[in-house]
DNA sequence: CGCGGAGTCAACCAAATGGTTGAGCAGCGA
DNA sequence: TCGCTGCTCAACCATTTGGTTGACTCCGCG
């Protein structure tokens, strides 16, 4: 009751015995529902309302094998009324994740590595409202805004991610519901940005930049 | 004494507390250390053998972020006499991942998502001296001798890394000393052999596949 | 010795991609 | 309100890439 009440969703059972455990060391912390995916967490934010429990934070994973993925299930939260603030705890910091994160609405955006004192403080400043950023995800975003080099916009790091799919213009354009022309405009863009001139140098360079992940993960 | 003793190898802070967590409920097994990369697996065995508590079973995760990656490290514990049983413990079931790790001397392969259940059945058959395969990797491995991938000779791989840098066929032909006529003959033999018809998707799948590496590395 | 696979190359055509110019529209901050 | 930026689209052309066919060499293996 006095504590920060804690949903935790990852599609990994040890995972969450992981964060549970280490979580439950700290006082004032407490994790109260977990879900293996999007869409069981939301289901769970709505049960544990009704029950009068609501959820203080939510800690999501951003990868999530079959079900609904993080991104997702943040905008879903995102839209509910007094929603739950929503702390990512992924395993990448590439740009496409973090930025998408943020614009689904996420309040903060943690490394699975990162020490346990890091993990509870980013809780708590989520419990407060506040945003709570990994000192590396931080320092990309600063960087990315001192940089006046690269800068790609969202859109363009949403294209980025489709052409390191293997993904052809017109395939592209067909998932962005946008024209073959838009997509040519936004690689040109793309390409003086990075400074290169085809796609699979553009690949090579962003993924070696981080801006996104390779298809491995 | 009387349990299985286990060592646990993994970066993440997060999935140790988990694995220690859930392997602290079953009977029988014992975790006396961890270790955050290879490296330090190795000395942790070293360490305990001389204090006389020698490891049962070592629990290990392949991608290490920075340090001596599993696969080397199972390898070089296989190379110490009476090796204690290496069992995998890792997210992703690639084939090159399983070929690797089993090549090294790992004696099972359990997947992240697995249930407790599977996770401790695993550990005791490990420490019985038997194989434990998870379910998805056991049926990944038949699949595999029924239906054999066409392999990729030396010369393709070669050529598929220069795709990846982004290179063009007429740098790949500069680089290799041939014609361009004879990168595309490549090229088209490689987009057969990996089920692709482009250049980006070909990279996209070898990297998956990890016949290449990303350019982030 | 002959066979087959790997690597090399050429010629040709179809399709995708790259590069350029120009332009309309929405949102945002000065 | 103006100007800037980002996103959208079109038309046009040059270049690159993809796909096919056929052919020559070298080399290991039965």
């Amino acid at each position: 009751m006095s504590g920060i009440s804690v949903l935790l969703v990852d599609d990994h059972p040890v995972v969450r015995a992981g964060l549970r455990a280490m979580l439950s060391d700290f006082e004032g912390i407490d994790v109260i529902a977990e879900a293996a995916d999007g869409a069981a967490a939301l289901r769970e934010v709505d049960r544990l309302r009704l029950l009068g429990e609501p959820v203080d934070v939510v800690l999501m994973d951003l990868q999530m094998g079959a079900g609904m993925d993080g991104v997702t299930a943040t905008g879903k939260l995102r839209q509910l009324n007094a929603p739950p603030p929503v702390l990512i705890l992924t395993t990448y910091d590439t740009d496409a994740d973090i930025l998408a994160a943020v614009e689904a609405g996420a309040s903060g955006y943690m490394l699975k590595d990162a020490p346990p004192e890091q993990i509870r403080q980013a809780v708590l400043s989520a419990a407060a409202g506040q945003t709570a950023l990994a000192p590396e995800v931080a320092a990309r975003l600063m960087g990315r805004i001192r940089n006046p080099e690269p800068a790609l916009s969202a859109r363009e790091v949403q294209l980025l991610e489709l052409l390191a799919k293997g993904m052809t213009n017109k395939g592209i354009a067909k998932q962005l519901f946008i024209s073959e022309a838009t997509v040519k405009t936004h690689l040109v863009h793309i390409y003086t940005k990075l400074g290169v001139d085809n796609r699979t140098a553009a690949i090579s360079v962003a993924t070696k930049k981080r801006i996104i992940r390779s298809a491995g993960g």
